[in-house]
RNA sequence: UCCCCGGUAGCUCAGUUGGCAGAGCAGCCGGCUGUUAACCGGCGGGCCGGAGGUUCGAGUCCUCCCCGGGGAGCCA
């Protein structure tokens, strides 16, 4: 007999079906026990009583937390159980019986524990349906550039050259030459968008930035867009509307694990609901001081100033026209005001921190080598992306989405070590 | 790299002016027919992060080191 799925119980009431899965939790009470079983895509509540039978009620009492089981009977709806719906258990087939206890059981536990256990922590109550939202979003990223006719392409993983700067690369040895992980597929898109017209890839970066905070990973995945003839002002329009198509997907189709993490939904669409602020960088710096926050125009957002800003607005909002000496070198200068850069980061709200950064980007060699020569870049690693430049250049902008920081955003998570199954972070590769 | 906090049972923590090493949970045994981190009774469980020092006596005070957590800078 097929198994069903957690998820899918309210069809099956009153049918008798099998579930496959992990022992949760047991509660025992003399002659009526509870198990809590999990499947991957929800919990349920087993009740077991004799007339399950010996076997399949002793089962009920000494299984321990985590083992892995078949359990069969009838779905009946029941207010009293989590979830409303239960399992009147008639049978019960373990398939393995851990013979030593789970590490980590149903009471507290510390993060440096949790972290030295990530692979078994993933199974816990709060993880799974975080990590089904991140699908959720992954799915939507997907679809949107799907639907607007957008070519998934790739980015190389192993790098010769530096795209944000050299302080942050992980050097590896080539077969002799150095090379590097990306920290960005952008500089390739930017040549695959003139290929192919506009182009997305989503892959891991890394950054081997000292970082120790509570939006900082080492290894993150990142959504970047790439699309020719695009302008700066259509730029912002692409984020915004992907932004919201994937709020509202989430809103839509992870409504339980929302539940779960009491995130409210009607929060998310909310915030997502009008139109995104639109303020340049100069204005931001302003409401940053008014609101008590020091800094001075020509200093990039700190964190305290992040969270001014995202706390003023209730929704997203783009901080555009940064002053270019704080931005890299293969942005396109503001033509009005040539110390401007033609970008923009987009600041989530409630403090979840830049989500986007994106730009137009040069396109033209001579103001690209010149911007080369300003950052201290040596020109011969950025040959082929001058090339671009060379022939058919065209107006061109392109973002990338933190996935990650979108993720913590929408579940609601203090930390982002919990948006990905096995994150990577300062002091830590295990497991 | 800098600042702050911590390291005591498998886990989470308490430990008084320096004076016999504690609790809850987990585990094991027993009880309970509607539990929701169930509850009730019982049992076992310790290199107090490491090294040195002060002291009659150190989990507790001092020095150094190791490890972890939180935050800053930088960024998505």
């Amino acid at each position: 007999m097929n198994p069903v799925y957690i998820e899918d119980l309210d069809r099956h009431v009153g049918s008798d079906v099998w579930i496959h899965g992990w022992l949760y939790h047991k509660r025992s009470s003399g002659k009526i026990r509870f198990i809590v079983v999990r499947d991957g895509t929800g919990l349920v509540q087993g009740v077991v009583t004799p007339e399950a039978g010996p076997v399949a009620f002793e089962l009920a009492d000494s299984l321990p937390q985590e083992a892995s089981l078949r359990v069969g009977g009838t779905v009946r709806a029941e207010p009293r159980a989590p979830g409303g719906f239960e399992l009147a258990v008639s049978r019960l087939e373990p398939v393995h019986v851990p013979t030593t206890p789970f590490p980590i059981g149903p009471k507290e536990h510390g993060t440096g524990f949790l972290m030295d256990h990530r692979h078994l922590w993933i199974r816990s109550r709060r993880q799974t349906p975080i990590l089904r939202i991140r699908d959720a979003v992954l799915w939507a990223i997907r679809s949107f550039f799907h639907e607007r006719g957008f070519v998934a392409t790739e980015a190389p993983v192993l790098v010769g050259t530096s795209v944000e700067g050299t302080t942050t690369l992980f050097p590896l040895d080539y077969f002799g030459n150095p090379a590097y992980l990306s920290q960005s597929g952008q500089l390739y898109l930017e040549a695959t968008c003139a290929a192919l017209g506009k182009v997305y890839w989503i892959g891991p970066v890394f950054r081997a930035e000292k970082s120790k905070t509570r939006r900082h990973l080492i290894e993150f995945w990142m959504a970047e867009a790439e699309q020719a003839f695009l302008d700066h002002e259509g730029n912002l329009a692409l984020q915004e509307d992907l932004v919201r198509y994937v709020v509202e997907a989430v809103a839509a189709e992870r409504q339980r694990e929302l539940a779960e993490l009491e995130r409210d939904p009607a929060l998310l669409l909310r915030e997502v609901g009008e139109r995104f602020a639109r303020i340049t960088y100069r204005e931001a710096v302003a409401l940053v001081r008014d609101s008590g926050v020091e800094m001075e125009f020509g200093d990039d957002f700190g964190a305290p100033a992040e969270d001014a800003l995202s706390r003023h607005f209730g929704h997203p909002v783009f901080v555009e026209r940064f002053p270019a000496a704080i931005k890299p070198f293969y942005m396109k200068r503001d033509p009005a005001q040539p110390d401007l850069a033609l970008c923009a980061d987009l600041i989530a709200p409630e403090g979840y921190g830049e989500i986007i950064g994106g730009s137009q980007r040069v396109d033209t060699e001579e103001e690209l080598l010149a911007q080369l020569r300003e950052a201290n870049l040596p020109p011969e690693p950025y040959q082929w992306y001058a090339d671009l430049r060379r022939w058919g250049s065209v107006p061109h902008s392109g973002f990338g989405l933190g996935v990650e920081r979108t993720v913590q955003w929408l579940t609601g998570t203090a930390h982002i070590r919990e948006t990905i199954p096995f994150p990577r972070t300062l002091d830590r590769l295990y497991p």
